[in-house]
DNA sequence: ATCAAGTGATACCAGGAAGGCATCATGTTT
DNA sequence: AAACATGATGCCTTCCTGGTATCACTTGAT
């Protein structure tokens, strides 16, 4: 195999079409350009280049490798810059996770200033519950996720993102819409209540559970993503609890109604990472992140 | 700079993750190997591996570093051979890049309309998914391609050759073969379904989400190539949306159905190339091909 | 707990390749 | 014919690379 030396010397001589004025651009003197060329064209197997004792000139074979040393020197030089830049954490991949509530409200600023931050950085985002986000993170797959607690604090770092308080969804129109005063927890122990899935979304139904005396019977539905809640309350299959973002979701036939102060334990939204980081990137949106947050 | 054998010791390592075997594929002994990857660490300026004196990590940097390293190679290795071809009388070399997919059906006969057009030309073929033939096709790496879209129409000329339905690959004695009537979406509405990676085949994944409703909940896996895909289904894992071309690939235990006409857009294959040709041989092709294809 | 095995890194040495200097061979110019 | 220009060759020195032996450290078994 040829070496990069021969393809440089065989460029510049090939550009000058002169083995001494090559050999002054390569700082080195001319006799030793000339065996690494004949050196090289004994590997390609090919002449390169035809010396006349007056003049060099490309033979055709020449120009056509001509072209593939300087694709493989530009290739050569390109390459360990990108390497360089993943190793810094000035690119690569950042893979994110999100629950779907925290679609709404912080992702896409949070995005934004991401992109700030690292903007040479591509962002794979995958929508998952706090669960999979967990068991991606340690496992790895995932870099940075947008979680609820519980989560365990020796094996990831955390910062608090946003909380917010519960809200009530209701059906437009529903008899509570109409309620001068705050709605408290006699108002709905009748209602049809759409519940979070104590599985899926655990960190909800503990938080609901928590707070508020609910009659299990009056369970209707059990779901996991705020956007079905949403949803099967404007169908008028029941009330729901749901994170105040969800008003932003625009979903018509639903009001939402603020719970009494002290039922207003709030919803927390943290981004959680692991506490021994790999990716570079993810070292380096942290270091200047914080600074961002105060 | 670094040098070919830095190269080709850091690709073994890579591949085999292990300094010993990757010596001994090499032909030497493990020290200096391991001095090589150093020095090539320390040229790149980034930690390329992770070695824990029991096992050998690639770092991000790493990753990509092999994929430029990879290609690097391989470009050195075709590079003497076209100067050679050359220099022995043949008139040049076409590169064209091609789909593991669009193999089984056009490839034979395209290459044999190519020989028949430019009878002295080399044709130097590489199986490359569409977003490598785009970035080899900019660079001048690649000639030709036969990709599919999207392409940037600015940049690239191109000639529709062949397109095809779509079709349902099953395993054997599926319930749905023994249907009398024609399949409809409901049908596969429950079924697993191996689908095409949004990264990887972003063209098909397109294809087949904007055609038919599909449940992401069903999805049980994600692979890149048709191949793969049927293979899978022949193990029972799922069922899969192919170009009807795959029914020629012969794996056995896979039944192939039609999918309902207005569910089928077709399929696209492209031949592609760069506006701004530098290969004659190319213009050449290009000159005569577009009487051939009336 | 101790010992053997496995794995990558380091020390040291020998062979060879690459570059520099001096010179040659050959063709051109005056 | 003589001086010049230019690429090739001979010879020497230096440095690089690979090999052998060994170390340092971890893991798994007794």
């Amino acid at each position: 195999m040829f070496t990069f030396d021969q393809l440089a010397g065989f460029i510049a001589v090939a550009e000058e079409l002169h083995f001494g004025r090559a050999a002054e651009r390569l700082n080195m003197t001319q006799p030793p350009l000339s065996r690494q060329i004949q050196k090289l064209e004994k590997i390609i197997g090919a002449e390169l280049l035809e010396r006349d004792n007056r003049k060099v000139q490309l033979t055709n074979a020449g120009k056509t490798f001509l072209e593939e040393a300087r694709r493989l020197m530009a290739l050569a030089e390109r390459a360990p810059v990108s390497a360089r830049r993943i190793a810094s954490g000035r690119s690569g991949v950042l893979r994110i996770g999100f629950t779907a509530a925290s679609g709404f409200s912080i992702l896409g600023p949070l995005l934004e200033e991401i992109a700030a931050i690292i903007p040479d950085v591509d962002v794979d985002l995958q929508e998952l519950v706090t669960g999979d986000q967990i068991s991606r993170l340690m496992t790895g797959e995932l870099d940075l996720g947008l979680a609820r607690p519980p989560f365990d604090r020796e094996t990831f770092d955390s910062h608090l993102l946003y909380q917010e308080a519960l809200v009530l969804a209701v059906p437009a129109g529903h008899p509570l819409t109409h309620l001068a005063r705050d709605i408290g927890p006699k108002d709905f122990k009748d209602e049809p209540l759409i519940m979070h899935s104590p599985i899926q979304a655990r960190y909800f139904y503990d938080l609901v559970v928590r707070t508020l005396p609910i009659q299990h019977g009056n369970v209707v539905h059990t779901v996991s993503q705020v956007l079905t809640m949403v949803s099967l309350v404007a169908a008028k299959r029941g009330v729901a609890f749901v994170p105040h973002s969800a008003t932003l979701l625009g979903i018509k036939g639903v009001e939402f109604l603020p719970l009494p102060e002290g039922g207003g334990e709030q919803v927390e939204l943290h981004a959680i990472w692991s506490r021994r980081i790999t990716n570079p990137a993810l070292s380096r949106l942290l270091r200047d992140f914080e600074f961002a947050m105060e």
